[in-house]
This record gives C-alpha cells, sequence and structure tokens, in this order.
DNA sequence: ATTATGACAGGGC
DNA sequence: TGCCCTGCCATAA
C-alpha cells in the first residue's frame, strides 16, 4: 500500500526533530498548513510502524502527555525512548515540556 | 459514494 | 480543576 503525499509529510517533520526535544501532533498539522487534522498526525503515526527510523515517542499531545505509548511495541519503550534522550517522563507526561518543546513552524530551515 | 474512526485541540459546564 | 462535547480532516471498510 502506497502511502499518501500527507503521511510522508508527517513523518518527514517527524524525522526533523532533534535529539532531545518533542513536538505536539497539533504544532505538526499547522506546519503542513492543515492546523486542524492533528487527528490525522496521529494517525500517520498509528501508519508509521510501516517505516522506519520515526522518533514517533518525540511526538505527544498538546499537554505533554504519551497518549500514544500503548501503541509502541512495549508499553514502556516511549518513556524509556524519551528518558534516554534526556527527557524527564513521569507519571506519562513530560517533565518541563514547554522547554524541550519543538515547533517546527519556527524551528524548521526551510523545507 | 457513505459511514465510522482516530496516538488531537479547544471550548463549555 | 476536571470531565464532556464538538469540530475537523484524511484513511479504511
Amino acid at each position: 500500500m502506497k502511502p499518501s503525499r500527507f503521511f510522508e509529510d508527517v513523518w518527514d517533520v517527524v524525522r526533523l526533530i532533534p535529539c532531545g526535544r518533542v513536538t505536539t501532533y497539533g504544532a505538526i498539522a499547522k506546519y503542513l498548513g492543515v492546523a486542524k487534522s492533528s487527528r490525522m498526525v496521529g494517525w500517520a503515526m498509528n501508519a508509521s510502524h510501516q517505516q522506519s527510523q520515526i522518533p514517533a515517542h518525540r511526538v505527544v499531545n498538546r499537554n505533554g502527555l504519551l497518549t500514544g505509548k500503548l501503541h509502541f511495541n512495549e508499553k514502556d519503550s516511549m518513556e524509556r525512548l524519551l528518558h534516554a534522550e534526556g527527557i524527564s517522563v513521569e507519571n506519562d507526561r513530560v517533565l518541563q515540556f514547554d522547554q524541550h518543546f519543538w515547533d517546527p513552524n519556527i524551528e524548521i530551515p526551510i523545507p
């Protein structure tokens, strides 16, 4: 099954997330020009399993909550990966989220 | 073509 | 402060 351009765009943005940083579904959606399709970003992440090297663990909801941790192979892999990058996670939530937040609309060098 | 769904976001009670 | 409802758009069936 051939992925649509939308998914590829999402994956491309996710791949650009620097190590030790996180972003939100809404921020990615906004960057792609579909700010109201934040749900689709999550859907794209769900399809990211067929791809490789997609740091989906760096994508959380606007509250910094690891809503997608259950979609990982192992329930604690997401939290473990984030912690390995220097991001503190507690109770399925990213601590100092605004400090680790990476906004593609501002940080991305030019598409 | 139509209906249901989703790892969200925002506003209301 | 916290839970519930609605909007929104792309994909799958």
